[in-house]
RNA sequence: CGGGGUGUGGCGCAGUUGGCUAGCGCGCCGCGUUUGGGACGCGGAGGCCGGAGGUUCGAGUCCUCUCACCCCGACCA
């Protein structure tokens, strides 16, 4: 994409009414647009970027044998009062609405109920286990307060992970298959190291459920890590008793802020006897499903990496998810300079490297300035001077030094680090 | 939901004890000079001051109500 016909724009000046790391830099960058509180709009980069990171989710759940659907924004209201969610008193984050007919209706802030009701359509047999589902959606939450930026709003991108197993230790197999693909995910992603798989408060089926928190000074949550066991607990479920269950001693731990990028239920066979969702067993019994589920915050995430990474000049996106791979820096206007820069870019989206072409005629120092804001891994100069060495200029956005590279040499470098 | 703060061109801000045509910087448009870390000159366009009501000869400035945004706390199944 050239930069002079890229939709947005940076900005030197960044709205006063944004505190958070992610959200002032995403905004001054031009990857997102703030429509009200908690509520954010993805632009042409910041869309690259989610689809990124949805990529990988993908292929890692497409990996485990899951397959991609889409539900429903729009839910009934029945299906939520068997298991007792509708009431606002439950779950106090509901956006409710009626059709005109009066029939009450809500928008999803999860999709358990819908998914698993569903389910009675298609799974009747034990030859139909294990299986499972999954989307990437737009959860609607009625936050009494968004905040954090794109770290806590009311409409966030989630992907939401649904198994059925036959009896628990069917779905435990599942349910250790999606932790490491999960810590695969987010290996990926470029968090890995900072992230730890989490113990905290469980459902009404299992002691324990499992988050995946990501060690950040802007997380809301407290957890207790253990670095050599790369394990973590959640200061909701700290005490004497849980800490000799999971073998770990309180003065290895250290206390830290984190966020939650991804968590994982076990609801056990609770959720289908409420909605009565059954299958028939291999002896000809009734049997209720055994339901687990799965998140990652997408939208969540790409905040998370933005805190983790960004610094004094702007944001820092790992290679895997970068809105693109190389910006390449024309500076200058001479006859030569154009035509080098144009045959590169050109020799770039060839070998279906994702490019931006500041091809603007502007100065220098705004090119470089938003070639750090916007965070992109590797940055390319085209001048006068390069063209006369016969190489490239080549800086990665870490990087304080600038080496002199053919293109063969850049393109073998961009493969390797792949 | 409790406490605190803020709303003035696209963005960031100033606007004195109410006073006359509401300013500044960035950005934007035109012309020219510039071009390796956010250039400069000249000339322009763009706001009725979050909204409603009130006080007053006169309201961006005062009063009442209201809406929105931010921060802290509570909440986060």
């Amino acid at each position: 994409m050239r930069l002079s016909e890229l939709f947005t724009k940076t900005t030197k000046t960044v709205p006063a009414d944004e505190t958070s790391k992610n959200a002032k830099l995403l905004i001054q960058a031009g990857f997102v647009h703030k429509e009200m509180a908690g509520v954010y709009a993805y632009l042409p980069l910041g869309l690259r970027v989610v689809e990124n990171i949805k990529r990988i989710i993908r292929e890692e759940m497409n990996a485990l044998g899951s397959q991609e659907i889409i539900m429903t924004s729009l839910q009934r209201k029945e299906l939520w009062e068997k298991t007792g969610r509708w009431d606002d008193a439950a779950v106090d984050v509901w956006f409710k609405s009626e059709l005109k007919n009066g029939t009450a209706v809500g928008f999803g802030w999860s999709h358990e109920e819908p998914i698993t009701n569903m389910m009675s359509n298609y799974i009747s047999s034990y030859r139909d286990l294990p299986t499972s589902v999954y989307q990437f959606q737009t959860k609607l939450r009625n936050e009494v307060r968004a905040k954090s930026g794109i770290m806590r709003g009311r409409e966030f991108v989630m992907k939401d992970l649904y198994a059925y197993s036959r009896n628990a230790e069917e779905l435990q197999d599942f349910y250790d298959g999606v932790t490491e693909a999960y810590l695969k995910v987010f290996r990926r992603v470029g968090i890995g190291d900072s992230t730890y798989l989490t113990f905290a408060s469980g459902g009404a089926f299992t002691q324990f459920s499992h988050e995946f928190q990501t060690v950040t000074e802007a997380g809301e949550d407290t957890i207790y890590i253990d670095e050599d066991k790369r394990i973590a607990v959640n200061q909701e479920v700290l005490n004497d008793d849980v800490l000799k269950q999971l073998g770990l001693q309180r003065d290895r731990l250290k206390e830290v802020k984190a966020a939650e990028v991804g968590n994982i239920f076990n609801f056990g066979s609770a959720k289908a006897e409420q909605l009565g969702v059954y299958f028939t067993d291999e002896d000809g019994s009734e049997k209720p499903l055994f339901l687990s589920s799965y998140g990652i915050g997408v939208t969540r995430l790409m905040g998370v990496v933005v805190e983790l990474f960004a610094d004094e000049r702007g944001l820092v996106w790992p290679q895997s998810i970068a809105p693109a791979q190389v910006i390449i820096d024309r500076l200058g206007e001479s006859r030569a300079t154009i035509v080098a820069a144009d045959e590169l870019y050109a020799k770039l989206v060839e070998q279906g490297i994702e490019t931006l072409y500041d091809d603007r005629d502007v100065r220098p120092g705004e090119k470089f300035a938003d070639a750090d804001l916007m965070g992109i891994p590797l940055r390319i100069v085209v001048s006068d001077k390069t063209v006369e060495a016969g190489k490239y200029e080549v800086k990665k956005r870490t990087a304080t030094d600038v080496k002199m590279q053919s293109l063969d040499d850049i393109l073998k470098d961009l493969v390797a680090t792949e």
